[in-house]
DNA sequence: GTACATTATGTCACATGTGATATATTCTAT
DNA sequence: ATAGAATATATCACATGTGACATAATGTAC
């Protein structure tokens, strides 16, 4: 039920990441939608600074724009495995990646 | 193909880390896969350093001591989600996950 | 403002992950 | 060697994630 809540407050504009309060999310579902968060913010930048689209972006990572987008919204639909392998084919190292999870709100 | 030619390697004592010579694994799904052992190695050495149980820890992530056994065996079944759940639910900081990310093998 | 590119959202068939159960294997004492 | 605890492996019904497609919303030039 939580889960449907979340995404229903997100559609309406609602940004996760300060949610914590209205939802009832303990702190480790919450240090893991913060950590989910900040990989989706790295990727968004990730492309932005190549200057892709996300079709071009879909079509090297073999998956599709909408799910591009939704990884990039940081979509209660893609896992973390997604995202990383993601960023991985990307060109990012293991310790881009720990610099941005460590760097996420919430210790 | 590859990932039950993995498995199959894997049931028959060949540990992955080593293995991406064998297997045709790309760097970024070695990177992958060294990463999800990293976490794997991490959740066992918590909860050696608790001394409980497989059962116990089961119990208290709600999950089935087979799944215990599999996310610490690094098995294929395993997401990356359910590793990183697991240990912040066992009280592991973001930077723990960090630190474990960042010293997994093939930077 | 309108044509066009880009990004966002909804939906769905199919793929993958998950807890549970059963059973096998390994470990640790005696 | 034997028993019992702990861990590993196999399998399966059900849950969740995924690419694809359609379509809506937003941005960017003219």
């Amino acid at each position: 039920m939580r889960k449907e809540k979340r995404q229903k407050l997100e559609r309406q504009g609602w940004k996760i990441g300060n949610a914590a309060d209205f939802l009832e999310l303990t702190p480790e579902e919450s240090a893991f939608v913060e950590l989910k968060v900040a990989l989706s913010k790295f990727l968004k930048e990730r492309r932005k600074q190549s200057t892709i689209t996300q079709i071009e972006l879909a079509k090297l990572l073999k998956s599709s724009q909408s799910r591009i987008a939704k990884m990039e919204a940081g979509d209660p639909s893609v896992s973390i495995d997604l995202l990383i392998r993601s960023l991985l084919a990307m060109g990012a190292t293991n310790k881009d990646l720990a610099q941005t999870i460590s760097t996420s709100k919430l210790v």
